[in-house]
DNA sequence: ATTAGCACTCTTAAGGCCAGAGTGCTAAGA
DNA sequence: TCTTAGCACTCTGGCCTTAAGAGTGCTAAT
């Protein structure tokens, strides 16, 4: 069966009442509030053939249409209009990134509370990828009175990481005073890959003693540079999903902050996504457990046009998909540009 | 009236059981279950005269009796009997502190889960207080190709702090790394109060130029150390709390969701304890919002007998209170041993 | 002081009923 | 051939009634 141009207007129709409504909807309604131009039964003889093309779905019987996953994604696909912002919005995003932000995960913390707050749907930030990143710093200090010391390091994503470790004992503190000069000296600007050969040869050269502290500190800053799925993931608006009324059940509820809880979880929502720019995760097209009534939009962030992180939205299938999308490329773009400039 | 010896019983075989089940409890269940030698129509009695204490209150005229937050209070000041852990786990307890955990952050994100498994309640987990803290370390870094530095502070309860901040342009990597130099030799060791005046005028002495960098750096310092309410707050198990019969209700579960979101709002309820050992408060003794059907049940955690800080449960006034206060006292006691020798 | 007995109350689950909403089909009209 | 009016049919949800069950409070007897 073919999709023709009436299919369309009919399917919008029903997929926007429902988003607004929540209620399945009928051929009446349809008929009534958008003005198709043709009677109920016209609409519902399309609705039918819409349900065959699996776009819709009926609870039961004598209930109205819902949107199918199917249906949501075709309407995300072809059918939506963008919403845009009114400049009010726009203005508030921009002047809620015009405060002195200085720690990146400020930023991202403020970020998932702005998403959260614009749609009140549950905002996800994802912290900036450790991948690729390059040592701006590093630094061991002594730990006072104690057999441990502190290795702090900074990456080119702005990311400060520390970790405290244990020394022999007969390290002094000139020792990690030299040690780290000469880390520094040697390290900074490397990216992780360029690690392991060259370098570490150089820096033996210079620091004959110590060698298993070396060792024990390159360890600890690849676990901190390389390791997959390190990135900090902040969760914002966990409350706003129950306002909605698709999780009026407890069952439902508990099996979402189930998934929220799982912060890998979080994680791998975003590794599903493609590289860049924006994502929509409509229903079954989600593989993680316990959000498969759910949809999850993401959008990356990026300084000068390399992709740091990403940030989204997850809603039910139900959402405003047209309202999501504009917020977070907004949110997105003020969020790019107020770390670009944090950078510079 | 007073309080007799079988008023006693049969308010402990009440709370024992309601605590058991969730369901409220009749004459014939306790004359039944417990064996008090008397009819249910004696026990009768004795609830209609608990109740006109305040002890018992009933949902409806046809339901059994259920504890009020008074008859709760009682009981565990004066009839419950502690509940000893099993050896096994003790053991378990024992086990799970002794992974090497390093950094305290770790160390209490552990606790909370440990916490929040043991029991099925939710846990909170308040960070070392900061308000004697003393420095360790101060350590100022350049942050590679920008005017901005990054300030670390170790303090005496071994947390971590960095905060990134803009110098002025003028000032190069050796100054930073004079300054630090100052700063370490002059406020290792000392506590906040003693901070601003002499100690002040030494370093200024010592560094003529960048006072205002240095005044900053201070500034940043007391923030840091002294700025009430700064501990982290760890929260764990949120979802066990749904599982409880009280909450299926989505109206009370969105009330503690909402109380649970807000950090200001945990960190409150450690405060309002008194400052060492065990605290109960049921019901409204809890004065924050949304969690005036809760208990909240907290103890401290010491190294070499200071307090540090707080770990507590949340759940339903209908918690298991004997057990809640073992798994806790088995915990905290295990944590402070654990920190007390991470201190060494 | 205790207890058996009993009338009474209240909740909850189940069943029946009905209005409302919406459909699908058929047959007539454009 | 497409559209539409009309109508029978279905399903839900609210509301009422009923009955069972649990538990109480009171009274009178032990």
């Amino acid at each position: 069966m073919r999709m023709d141009e009436r299919k369309k207007q009919v399917l919008a129709a029903i997929v926007q009442d429902y988003i607004l409504t929540g209620e399945p909807v009928g051929s009446r309604t349809i008929a009534r509030r958008y003005n198709l131009g043709v009677s109920p039964a016209t609409i519902r003889n399309e609705m039918a053939d819409l349900e065959e093309m699996g776009l819709l779905e009926q609870p039961h019987t004598s209930a109205g249409r819902i949107p199918s996953d199917y249906g949501y994604r075709y309407y995300v696909d072809c059918l939506m209009e963008p919403e845009k912002l009114t400049p009010a919005e726009e203005e508030y995003v921009r002047q809620r990134y015009n405060q002195k932000m200085l720690e990146i995960e400020q930023v991202l913390e403020e970020t998932a509370r702005l998403l959260s707050e614009m749609t009140a749907y549950t905002a996800i930030a994802l912290g900036p990828n450790q991948n690729n990143a390059i040592l701006e710093q590093v630094q061991i200090l002594p730990v006072h009175s104690t057999n441990k010391a502190l290795l702090v390091a900074v990456t080119s994503t702005g990311m400060v990481e520390h970790r405290i470790f244990t020394i022999p004992g007969n390290v002094t503190t000139e020792d990690l005073t030299r040690i780290s000069r000469v880390l520094n000296a040697s390290l900074q600007g490397i990216a992780l890959e360029e690690l392991r050969q060259a370098v570490l040869r150089d820096i033996y050269r210079e620091v004959a003693q110590h060698r298993g502290l070396i060792k024990q500190v390159i360890d600890l800053l690849q676990q901190i540079l390389a390791l997959e799925g390190s990135e900090k993931v902040y969760l914002e608006g966990i409350l706003n999903i129950l306002s909605q009324p698709e999780f009026k059940n407890l069952e439902k509820v508990k099996e979402i902050l189930a998934f929220l809880e799982r912060e890998e979880a979080l994680r791998r929502i975003f590794k599903a996504t493609p590289g860049s720019g924006l994502t929509i995760r409509i229903g079954q097209e989600n593989k993680e457990e316990g959000i498969d009534k759910c949809s999850v939009v993401t959008i990356s962030y990026a300084v000068e046009g390399k992709i740091m992180g990403k940030v989204g939205l997850l809603g039910p299938t139900r959402m405003h998909y047209s309202r999501v999308i504009s917020v977070l490329q907004c949110v997105a773009d003020s969020l790019s540009r107020s770390l670009t400039q944090f950078y510079r």
